[in-house]
Parts: C-alpha cells; sequence; structure tokens
DNA sequence: CAGGATCCAATACGATACTG
DNA sequence: CAGTATCGTATTGGATCCTG
C-alpha cells in the first residue's frame, strides 16, 4: 500500500487502514482475540514466513495496538498482548467475521463464531444503532466527508423493497 | 495477499478480507457509501491510477460487491452500485471509520463522519449488542474458531478462564 | 524459541500512451 | 469519459541460514 498518502488522506477510514499495517496485521489481530500471544503461536496459526511475521509484530507494536509483556509462565520471551487501542478494534474484527461467516462461508461451515460467553449463542449482528439501542436502518445512515463532498443520502434507491 | 491460502483458511476474517481484496477497494467501498457512482469520481477522490482502479473495480464486480447499472443521467457509460453484500460492508467501514477518527485523527479534525440522519448527529460507536440493544462488554464477547477446525494448542489453555 | 540477515520471486502499483 | 495496453519500479512476502 501507499503508506505515505494514506496517512495524509482527510478519512478516518484511510488512516485506520494505515495504522493496522496490513492484512496479515488483521489476522494477527484476531489470533490475539481469540488467545494467541507467542511468536510461534502466530508462525503455526498463519503459515506466515518468519521475517513477515517479525515485521508485522514490530509494525503493531509500534503502532500501539500490541505491546510486548512479561511472559506469565516465566519464559525469558516476551508476549504479546492487545493495547487499548487494539482492543478497541473489536467492533472491526467482529463486523468482519460476521459479514464473512454470511458472504463467504468455508465449505466446512462457519469457522470464526462470534459468541456471547453468558448465553453461549452467537452475537447477533453488530449493527449501527442509536444510544437506547434502537436499530437504524441503513438509510438514515450518512456517512459525510468534514469538508466539502455532497452528503449524500447513502443506499437511498436500493433499500425500499 | 496470498489470495488463494487465505480464501481456504477456516476463518470468516480471512475469507472476508480476501473478498473484499484491498485496501483500495475499501477506500472505493467508501467512496461509493458517500455517493460516488462514476470512474472518474474514484480516480479524482483517490488519486490512484486508471489501471489500478480498472483492475480493482472489476474485482469488486467479479467478486459481487459492487455492480454496475445504467447511468441515472442517461449516460452511455454504466455507474457501480453497491449490491446487497456490498451495503452489508456497512458495519465494517463505520467500525473502521469510528476507531480511525479516535485513534489516528487528523490534524485537521475528524474527516470521515457517520451521522445519523434524523437526529444529525454523530452516531454513537458501533459495538456488540444483545438483540435487545444491550450493549455487551468485551470481556462477555467470546471469538472462538468453530468445531471442526485445526485445533491449536494455545487456544485450550486460553479457554478456561 | 524468537528473531535477524540475505536473497529471490511475485505482484501491486504508478506513469504514460492509446482507443472507442 | 472509461477504460485497455505496456512497461518499469517498489514493495511484500517466502525460503533459507544464522544466532543469542
Amino acid at each position: 500500500m501507499k503508506t505515505k498518502s494514506f496517512s495524509e488522506m482527510q478519512c478516518s477510514i484511510a488512516r485506520a487502514l494505515e495504522q493496522v499495517g496490513s492484512w496479515w496485521s488483521l489476522l494477527i489481530i484476531r489470533d490475539v482475540m481469540m488467545g494467541a500471544r507467542r511468536f510461534k503461536h502466530f508462525e503455526q496459526s498463519l503459515g506466515i514466513a518468519k521475517n513477515t511475521l517479525a515485521s508485522r509484530l514490530t509494525q503493531l507494536v509500534d503502532g500501539g495496538v500490541l505491546e510486548k509483556v512479561p511472559a506469565a509462565d516465566g519464559s525469558a520471551f516476551d508476549e504479546y498482548a492487545l493495547t487499548e487501542r487494539g482492543r478497541d478494534l473489536a467492533p472491526v474484527m467482529i463486523a468482519l467475521a460476521q459479514w464473512g461467516d454470511k458472504w463467504a462461508p468455508h465449505k466446512k461451515g462457519p469457522s470464526t463464531e462470534i459468541i456471547d460467553a453468558e448465553t453461549a449463542e452467537k452475537l447477533p449482528r453488530i449493527w449501527p444503532r442509536r444510544d437506547d439501542g434502537e436499530i437504524i436502518p441503513l438509510r438514515e445512515v450518512r456517512m459525510k466527508r468534514a469538508r466539502g463532498a455532497p452528503r449524500l443520502n447513502w443506499l437511498e434507491e436500493k433499500e425500499k423493497n
């Protein structure tokens, strides 16, 4: 990706993408969210080259998404953990997982389940809501640029069926 | 990215990422969600090379995220519109935009605002909730591999708390 | 085991020119 | 205007070897 130009774009999405880094980074974050902590975990889970993994990890640490913490089991090597910034990516990961589960299912069934620990059931789709919890239909959601560009009503013509 | 291996991963996130394609694809989708329809819109908005843009667009059309529709204004050229599959990426985009707005703000202020058209105010963070709208704290959300997925040893030691 | 160093291959992207 | 064709380059990732 064009690292430099992305970060300078006046768009929160572009800057988020640049901070995350790459597809591999998202899969690493996924692994941490599922309990991975060690270099070898990522290596085994992802089938990624060591140097690539190392560079993605340092990139995530430098970017403040992951941090190195002393190993819980007393190992000489540090472990990787999510920072607050990294944990805050949960909605992105959940949204991605749910979309993939719905639109690109694997033949052998859903393979990344997002579940409510209390009920042990799959979570409903993560979706825009108002503070009181009411779901907002997409036609009432607008994405607009801060300056300039027209505030077009999003998706209007497709929603009326 | 490693297109082939990603799609074969038994992970909804990996497959979602592969279907989307690349960072550029997400920015194109963002533009469509903000009202862009024509080749020139994307070109101007993104500052992307024509051939790159063309290939990303056909990739998105082939992947069923975008579709070509006759121009509303009678132009000889088709326009690009989101399919249902594409529209359903809204939670991903919103989550990304809100994360970027929070953690990677541009010096000149927020630059992709997600707004409730009714109240004209910024939406609250998109976040996992139960059906009744109750917010679920992250500690009560579990992301796990489904049964049948290759089991990794580090999952077990993490799952018992 | 966690990485770093090197080398190499694939490709994604950009610049430019061209076409219907 | 909306692409396609061609080319050159830069980046990314993989393979292998090495080390504390």
